[in-house]
DNA sequence: AACGCGCCCTGTCCGC
DNA sequence: TGCGGACAGGGCGCGT
């Protein structure tokens, strides 16, 4: 569900009220959201009594940097919520699959319907490894498109598809999949290795200004995404093609197409975004 | 090795 | 009103 600016949101919403706190345990109702070596007994143990030293964000995960070197992943899957207690239940969420105690705040609550989140502690060593299975953040200033088309030009895969790996990049996600492609005017159905520089550049270019335009509205509201004090996103009605079959495009008029990928949706334009490359028109975009 | 598919789970909406 | 099917912002494990 959420993705890179749902998360960042969440994260920034998140750290005045709980970075600095102190943890006093975990209580989860859910064991399933909790990842491989880890049980309900054993996160409690190792959380108690830790202080929460950062909250920030690592691709779509909501990363917390506790004292003691442990690092505290949740992924949010696809309905997952991470909000105080007071914001849960003015809320009405019923859900609840982890509740985390703070000794000198108020219980944080993560909330996840579909249950797809999930729950990692890392130490040192152990997050060596995970960290580097999650790519690099499309919104890094270091990350250039040369580098990126390196990347897509080794893929096979629809560029829709190579968008939402997060091995290759981290925290994009289907709505800005589908909007980045469309401001690129690239049809999400390409093949990622017959992109060329120049639309790689476009494509880079197009996703951070969608995914920073994102972050400035507070995310992307659909229905069930709060961010940590149960408020709402407002990208959600500037969004210009994802669920918006048989709509004009905003740029030419024509009905917006949904096609599916790997049994997920894509929506195009199909005049901006044709399917075999066309001579670009200058001055456009 | 890289890719696509089914599946995990709960809820909503739409057509019959 | 009920019921079945499609669909949902994600990602893992599997077979090919």
């Amino acid at each position: 569900m959420p993705e890179l600016p749902e998360v960042e949101t969440i994260a920034r919403g998140l750290a005045p009220r709980f970075e600095g706190r102190t943890l006093a345990g975990a209580r989860v109702v859910h064991a399933d959201v909790l990842a491989d070596p880890l049980t309900p007994r054993r996160l409690a143990s190792r959380l108690k009594g830790r202080r929460v030293e950062r909250i920030g964000r690592h691709g779509k995960n909501v990363l917390f940097e506790i004292d003691g070197g442990l690092r505290m992943l949740i992924n949010l899957g696809m309905t997952g919520r991470i909000v105080s207690a007071e914001a849960a239940r003015a809320a009405g969420l019923r859900h609840t699959v982890v509740a985390f105690a703070f000794e000198d705040a108020g219980d944080m609550v993560f909330d996840d319907m579909r249950r797809f989140g999930r729950v990692e502690l890392h130490d040192p060593a152990s997050w060596r490894g995970r960290a580097a299975e999650i790519g690099p953040d499309p919104l890094d200033p270091a990350l250039d498109a040369l580098r990126v088309h390196a990347m897509t030009r080794r893929s096979i895969t629809p560029i829709r598809n190579w968008l939402l790996d997060q091995r290759r990049l981290s925290g994009v996600g289907n709505i800005y999949a589908s909007e980045a492609l469309h401001r690129a005017r690239i049809h999400p159905a390409r093949r990622a290795r017959t992109l060329t520089r120049a639309e790689v550049a476009d494509l880079l270019r197009e996703l951070r200004a969608v995914l920073q335009a994102a972050i400035d509205a507070r995310g992307t509201t659909m229905s069930d995404y709060l961010d940590a004090e149960g408020g709402s996103g407002d990208y959600w009605s500037r969004r210009l093609v994802y669920a918006r079959e048989d709509e004009p495009c905003g740029r030419c008029g024509t009905p917006i197409r949904r096609i599916v990928l790997s049994n997920r949706s894509a929506y195009l334009c199909p005049a901006c975004q044709p399917r075999s490359r066309r001579r670009r028109v200058a001055g456009g975009g």
